[in-house]
Order: structure tokens, then sequence, then C-alpha cells
RNA sequence: GGGCGCGUAGCUCAGUGGUAGAGCACACCCUUCACACGGGUGGGGUCGCAAGUUCAAUCCUUGCCGCGCCCA
């Protein structure tokens, strides 16, 4: 029994009914154990967000793969779960403290990171519910966090493996230190940014007083914590100071440093003479440590906030002391002016003034944070590093083999550009709410890693007093695991085996390096295997006018506005067939729209299925048909079914998504449904009507099926609405038709809509109304047409309106003409028509069709085209030929019958 | 500076070595018993520019112009 549909859809009338009936009836999951395996993991998001419109494409193509595999009868696993987001978890919890006039450091550790927990369980995890609203059906029956206890012991485990392989180890170098956050940060996570600045030249005095040196800088305040001046070894200018070991008497700290050679310095550059700093910037640190300065004597002048602290050696003016890093820059050149240690820098005004500044003015590249927003500060501390350049060697050869696929293979190059120049991958980093590191120091520093206290307490010795690190790992670092611990890893479980390799990864091209190629690194690392078989990068979701979405410019498009709006399934259809390959994604509000009406045209046809009688099918396979409309429909279906079969093999969301869009709106309801009309005109109970409402119900079936991973709100709705099923839509079987369509059949069909399209042109054009029904005259009917006409007259009486039609000749006076293949029809107006107006139509088609010809025959007629062009291409272009030469015929004798 | 991508109808986008398509918008017609969130018909494009390869280029090659992104 159908279940009546109201007349109008509204989306969130089913949405949230169908979500749970598929949750709480584990349908995300099905048990299937001997089912072949697909799995997918999501990106985890991190617990403190909320759905942005990226969430909604990246869930949207993955829902799309999982629901269409979990219907081709897979184990379809969609791993699901969230990222516990060191620095932004650790910032939200903070601001609230801040609120209220608190702050972390009244708390102790444990006390803090307990009440991230409580922030968590009260207000974590809002997108897990904003998920559920898109209608992604992954597995939350074992929703992870990266936070979880055993998520936590593989993290353990491999820092523990890596560290016994040399692969992590501790180091004293420069990192790029967030002074806001106060916290290490990897490379990735900094991004630069031009930023007006000013070039400053200084007068470095030589310390024998013999003269001066001028290095020019963009920040004039490290020099308090200079080490060396550097100038090129083929640099005449510089050769004989070096050589007689001359020294520089720094301005202000009066500090005394060496010159020396160093390729770094740019002879081409300014004086060729450049200021070394080998604690504050990363092309000193080098020169520092080639001149000879061991890391632990570089000069640091900067704390943890980026304020002067004093240096070792003691020369800073106390003055400077404690002040920020920027105002310490301005205090810096107004005494390096004083004293007279600073070059002016020369300019003309527009009017041609000389005019004289402290600096010249210049873009410098600046490095933020990413998180923070501030300015990153090279700052040399300890941390742990990740030997990443050795765990890059085989995923670098795995995507090489095609082990690893990328699509669109276009990212590849990226990728190996980046992996082949990696550098050290700091993961430490100075928070309290994360992974902490496992390792342990004794009074004089040294290190024991190990998983647990009692292992390093072992591994020290008994008695020996032990302190763990203070830091956390980088968040990365743990949800590098996740296409593993999310199964269970470290342990070998049942899970794990099935579901390891992933079979798919589909993740913005944003995170490429931050998570994708890191989960490589760690898989192969840990698992000994890829992580998945293939990736697929999509791009940004844009604002309409093509700019990046950012809260700043206000130009974010929510997209639960957009499902309460046109409906879950519209927003998904949207994304979907938006979605080509290498190339970003452009708002546009008015297609969401129209993919609510594609929507609602499919629950109208549902509508008149319903009001025919037309119910739930109970094959999988194509019933009989003899009926030509019946057998085009199945050949249709079948069609689609091979199309988008090859589109999802592709990874094509587009393609796929505008074919069955194509299939279930230009030919079921355009056409079919059209077709199939007269045959409920008469007795319902005919052998006609039994196999049409079969065919029908089977047709409108196997649309629902192939348009559920798009939206699969609607079509569970519908699904349900035409009658008592065994199984839900989301659960189905997938088509396979297994049926063979005579070819005459669908000419039949083919024939018919190309005469009606040409009759309504002929009327339009003509002005006679569309509903008007009008004789029609076929004097020499090919066998097809005559076949159609005999058999399926009420069809062409329908569609095309021409009734009745006799295969004569037409009666002598004013007509129009219409053809259909290689039939001509002619219909008698005689005082409707309009002479001219069908005069000038034929005339139009004549000329197309002459053109065409005279083309065609040019083409035809060069040897060498029809010598070396492929065969087919020349029998098509004949068999062109011969149309349009028909055709002129047949418009040609129509305007002599006019006159 | 290096790398990548884009430029096709008014807009948003597909596409193929054989003279171009979709959705929306637009114009006209239709309140026909599923649907006006609809039906029908139509107009609109020297496929960024130039050269080359080819029987044939929107598609392949090179250069140029414009736009965007990533890395340094």
């Amino acid at each position: 029994m159908t279940k009546e549909l109201s007349t109008t859809f509204d989306p969130a009338a089913i949405e949230a009914k169908w979500y749970s009936h598929w949750e709480e009836n584990g349908s995300f999951r099905p048990e299937r154990p001997d089912a072949e395996p697909f799995t997918i993991v999501n990106p985890p998001p991190n617990v403190t967000g909320s759905l942005h419109i990226g969430h909604a494409l990246d869930n949207t193509l993955q829902d799309i793969i999982v629901r269409y595999e979990r219907l081709r009868g897979k184990d379809a696993l969609w791993v699901v779960g969230m990222d516990h987001a060191g620095i932004a978890t650790q910032m939200v919890v903070e601001r609230q403290m801040e609120e209220r006039q608190d702050k972390r450091t009244n708390y102790s550790r444990e006390e803090f990171v307990q009440k991230v927990w409580d922030w968590k369980a009260e207000s974590g995890g809002t997108i897990t519910k904003q998920l559920r609203r898109l209608g992604c059906s992954m597995d939350w029956s074992r929703e992870q966090f990266t936070m979880d206890d055993h998520f936590t012991k593989a993290v353990l485990k491999v820092f523990v493996d890596l560290h016994k392989d040399g692969l992590i180890y501790r180091d004293k170098r420069l990192v790029n230190w967030d002074p806001k956050l106060k916290t290490a940060i990897s490379d990735l996570e900094v991004e630069t940014q031009d930023v007006k600045g000013s070039f400053w030249t200084l007068i470095y005095p030589l310390a024998d007083g013999s003269g001066d040196i001028r290095v020019s800088t963009t920040r004039p305040e490290t020099m308090l914590a200079d080490m060396a001046v550097a100038v090129h070894p083929d640099d005449d200018r510089y050769k004989a100071l070096v050589a007689r070991g001359a020294k520089v008497r720094l301005p202000i700290t009066g500090r005394e440093i060496p010159i020396v050679f160093d390729e770094h310095a740019d002879p081409e550059l300014g004086s060729g003479a450049v200021k070394i700093t080998p604690g504050h910037d990363f092309n000193d640190f080098d020169v520092g440590k080639r001149a000879g300065f061991a890391p632990a004597d570089m000069l640091n002048m900067l704390d943890a906030e980026a304020r002067v602290c004093q240096v070792t050696d003691g020369l800073i003016p106390e003055e400077l002391v404690g002040m920020d890093r920027f105002d310490a820059r301005t205090r810096v050149v107004a005494m390096l002016k004083e004293s007279g240690h600073l070059v002016p820098h020369i300019t003309k005004t527009k009017k041609g003034e000389e005019v004289e500044l402290d600096a010249e003015p210049r873009t410098i590249p600046t490095p933020f944070g990413d998180r923070g927003g501030v300015v990153i500060e090279p700052w040399l501390t300890d941390q742990w590093y990740v030997d990443a350049e050795k765990l890059a060697e085989r995923p670098i050869a795995a995507v090489k083999s095609g082990e690893i696929e990328i699509v669109p293979k276009t990212w590849e190059k990226t990728f190996f550009n980046w992996m082949e120049n990696i550098q050290p991958w700091c993961v430490s980093r100075q928070l309290w709410w994360g992974h902490r590191i496992p390792a342990w120091y004794d009074a004089n520093g040294n290190v024991c890693v190990a998983e647990s206290e009692e292992e390093a307490q072992a591994q020290a010795g008994a008695g020996v007093v032990l302190t763990r690190d203070e830091d956390v790992l980088d968040t990365w670092f743990s949800s590098a695991l996740w296409p593993f611990a999310t199964l269970g890893w470290p342990d070998e479980t049942a899970m794990l085996e099935k579901h390891y390799p992933n079979n798919l990864l589909i993740s913005g091209f944003d995170i490429l390096f931050f998570w994708d190629a890191r989960m490589m690194m760690m898989g192969y690392y840990n698992m000994d295997a890829r992580p998945w078989e293939k990736l697929y990068l999509h791009g940004l979701v844009r604002a309409a006018d093509g700019s990046k979405m950012s809260k700043s410019k206000g130009n974010v498009v929510d997209p639960l506005i957009l499902i309460e709006k046109y409906g879950a399934d519209a927003l998904r259809f949207f994304m979907a067939s938006m979605e080509s390959q290498g190339r970003d994604i452009k708002m546009d509000e008015r297609r969401v729209e129209g993919y609510r009406n594609f929507a609602t045209k499919l629950w109208n046809a549902t509508r008149f299925c319903q009001s025919n009688g037309i119910g739930a099918s109970d094959t999988i396979k194509a019933p009989e048909a003899k009926l030509a409309a019946n057998q085009w429909i199945i050949g249709e279906v079948q069609q689609t079914v091979v199309a988008l079969e090859a589109a999802m093999a592709d990874l094509r969301f587009d393609a796929a998504s505008n074919l069955i869009y194509q299939f279930a709106w230009s030919r079921f309801c355009d056409w079919y449904l059209e077709l199939i009309k007269p045959v409920f005109a008469g007795d319902a109970s005919s052998p006609a009507a039994v196999e049409t409402r079969a065919v029908a119900g089977w047709a409108l079936d196997q649309i629902l099926v192939m348009l559920h991973p798009f939206m699969p709100f609607v079509t569970e709705e519908l699904w349900h609405s035409q009658g008592e099923r065994s199984y839900d839509l989301i659960l189905a079987k997938w088509p396979d038709p297994r049926a063979e369509v005579s070819k005459q059949a669908t000419d039949a069909i083919d024939w018919t809509i190309s005469l009606t399209t040409a009759t309504r042109g002929a009327r339009n054009e003509l002005g006679i109304s569309p509903g008007e029904k009008l004789p029609a005259f076929c004097p020499a009917p090919s066998d097809l047409a005559r076949s159609v006409i005999e058999r399926s007259a009420a069809a062409i009486e329908r569609l095309a309106r021409l009734t009745p039609v006799e295969f004569a000749e037409a009666p002598e006076g004013a007509a129009m003409q219409v053809t259909a293949g290689e039939d001509v029809f002619i219909v008698p107006l005689a005082g409707v028509i309009d002479i001219d107006a069908e005069r000038a139509r034929l005339q139009k088609a004549l000329e197309a069709s002459q053109k065409e010809a005279k083309s065609l025959e040019g083409r035809l007629g060069n040897a060498n085209f029809v010598d070396r062009a492929k065969p087919e291409a020349v029998e098509k272009a004949r068999d062109d030929l011969a149309h349009h030469t028909a055709e002129i015929a047949r418009n040609e004798s129509a305007l002599e019958r006019l006159g």
C-alpha cells in the first residue's frame, strides 16, 4: 500500500525522522561479516569546531561514497571522531577563564586539564550533531577521540618506538615560537604574509677605530644579540679586514664581534656585509654554527613573550630590558640615530624634493602564527623533533609507484616538492592540553623515554629522581595515527585486520601536508603498509564572488542555514554537482535552490505514480516488458547505471550527480511518464497497464536507489511512501537490470520524441496553440513510422498532438511540414497558417542544412581528409552529408508546396 | 624566484582532436486531470590572445595577457 504524500515537499519534516531511524537501527553499519570491507576515515574535526561549508563539502563527498558502497553490499565502515586540537581547545578554555578574571596558571596542570575535559563534556562536539543534520552515515557507535585512553596508548608507543629507532630526538635549535601562545609551532603552522616595514642601514665601527662597516637589516633590535658580521669570501672589499682579524665594536652594547667569511653574505646586496644574530634568525643560526658558535652559546635576548631580556654577557643596557620587541626596535633605532650609527635613507618626493628618512620603506615577508596571529619569533630552545626526511621515504616511493593514488593527479607534484624538501618536524608544544611527552629527566638532564613512569624509572635505576617532560605533542602527531589507532592499534584487533589499509581518504588539499602526508609516514612506519589506496583532494568552497570565506570578511555561508532553507538533500546535491576535480567551488545559492526543486520534482513524480497505482517494485531485475516505452525506460536505466558506476569509480562527483539528475528529470519525468499516461486512460487491468505499473514502479525504485547516496532523505521517504518494504532504502540493493532491450523499441521511442519535439517547435514558431490537435498526412511512411503510429496513436495524439495521422498524400493547400528522422509529415492549415512564417521557418532550416552540407562536401572533397582521417570520421561525415542533403530536399519541396 | 591551477553562453560550471553542452537567468507560449519549486519553445558563445603541429585545434605544443593558490 502506498502512503499518500502531501502536495508539497517539506525537507525539514522528514530529515530528523529518517536520521534517527537509521541511527537507532544501526543502519550505518549493519552486520556484514562476510562482505568485502570498505573503509574510510573521517578527518576528525576539532572538538571546538562547528560545521562550516568546507566540512559540508568534505563530509558530503564521503557520505556519497560510503552510502554507495553500502548499497553495493560492502561492509562499509566510516570511522568518525574528534580531534582534541591542543592549541585551539586550550585557547577556548583560557579565553573563558579570562572572562571570569581567571587564568590557567591559577590552577595546577591536573586541575586545568580537568577543566578542559569538563568543557568538552559540556560544549564540545557541536559538530557531531551538525554532521547528523547533513545526513552523514558514519559509525557513531565507535566514535573516537584523539585523547581516548587507547589513543594515548598508541601515541606513547609510537613516540617510544620512534625514539628507539632514532627517528625522534631532542635538539637545541631555533624554532618558530609563538610569543602569544608561548609555545613552539611547526613550519606548517607559520603563515608568511607581506607587511609594510623598513630596511635600516647601521654603521658598525671597527674595534681598532680604523673605520666602519655597514650592515642593513629589517630587525635592528636584534643587533643587541649580534655575534658576528659576515662577508662573502670572494668580496675583495673585506678580504684584508678579515685577514687581519679585524673586529667590530657594536654600538649600544659595546660587544666586540668578529668579521667572518660566509657564502650567505651576498656581495650584490647593499654593502655586502650582513649582521649575524644566530639566536634570532634561521639563516644566521646556520652562519653562526659555521663560524664555530655552539647553539648553547648563542646569545638570546628575548623571553618567551618576546620581551627583551639580558644576554649572558650582560651588555644590554638596563633601560631596554623588559621592553616589548617592537618598542625595543623603536628605541634601538633612536639610540643609533642619536649616536650617529644610522645611515639615513635619502629619497625624492613626487615633487622632486629630497627627503631624509631613517630607513628605506620595504615590504617584508613576515611570519605569523596561524592560531595566535602574532609575529613568530625564531627562538633558541630545546624541542623534540621527528626525522621527517626518513619517514617520508616510503610515502614518496608509494606515490611514485602508484601504490597510493592521489586524485586529482596534479597534486602529486606539490606532494613531492614538499616531501622531498621536508624539514625536521618539531613535535613538542608548550601546552597543558594534549598527549604529554613520555620522557623523563634526571637531575643531570639525562633523558629516559618510556611508555610509563615505571619503565622510565627502571631505565634510570632505582632511587634516581625523575621529572617528566612538561610538554605535550603536536596535535597532528596523534591525528597522524587516525587510520589505524581508531581501529584498535596497537592491539591486534579484528577491526584492524579487516579495515586497514583503508580504501580511500577524502580531504581538502589544505591539509595535504598537515595530515595526509603524516598519515602516510605513520602508516608505513607503524603498520608497514599504506594507510589508504587512494587519496582524493577537493578544493575550497569560496564565497559567491570567488573570495575566500572568512569570519573577518563576514562572507561566510552557514551550511545549517542552507539546510534550513533548502534541505540537506539540496545542499548535498549542490556540493556533489559542483565538485569537479581540481577546482574550487564557488558558492551559488541559486543552484542549491535548483536542486531543492529537483527533489520536489521527484516528489511529485512519485505522487503521480501513486495516483496511477504504481507502487513499490519487488524485483531487482527489470520486469518483463513488451511495450516500447517500458523497454525504452529499462534501457535508459541500464545505461544510467553503467555510466553512474563509471563516474563513481573515477570519483567524478559532478558527472555522477548530473547523470542521475538528467535521467530522473529529462528521461523519466519528461518522457517516460508522459508516454505511459495513455496506458492508464484505458482498462486498468489490461496486460499493458499491468506491465506498465510494474516497470514504472521498478524504474522509480532504481532512481531512488541511485539517487540515495546524493539525496538520502527524500529518497528514503519516497521509498517508504511507495508501499511495504522489506528493508530501508539505505540498505537496499544496487540496481542490476539484467535485461535485453530491443533496438526496435528504443528506436520507436526515440523517433516519437523527435516527432514530438519537431511538431512543438513548428507550432510554437507559427503561433499555433500547443494544445490544439491537428490532422497530419504522411504520404511515404518508413516502417518505423508506420508501426509507431499504428501501435501508439494515443501517445502521438497526446504528445505531438497529431491526430488522425493518415498515410496518404496531403490535400492541396497551405500546410506546415515537420520531419522526424527521414519521415515527412504535412499538417494542412489552410486558413490558419501564416504562410510567411512557415516559409521563413523552412527557409531557415534549409539554409542551416545547406551550410552544413557545404562544409561536409568540402571536407569530403579533400583527398587528405578521406585518405588520412580515421575511417569512422569519414563515414560519419558521409552519413551527415546524406542526412543534410535529404533535409534540403524535404525543405525545398515544402517551400514549393507553399508556392 | 620555483610550482600548480584557471580563463568556454549574462552568471555558475561540464566537455571532446571531427565546428560546443548543462543548470540558473532571459524572451515568448501554456493556470493540459504529478508538479508554476511546473510544462513547452527559443535567443545567446570568432571556447582569453598569437603562433605552431595536424587533413582537421576549444582540446596537443610554445609564447603572451589576465586571475587565483602554494612554496621560498
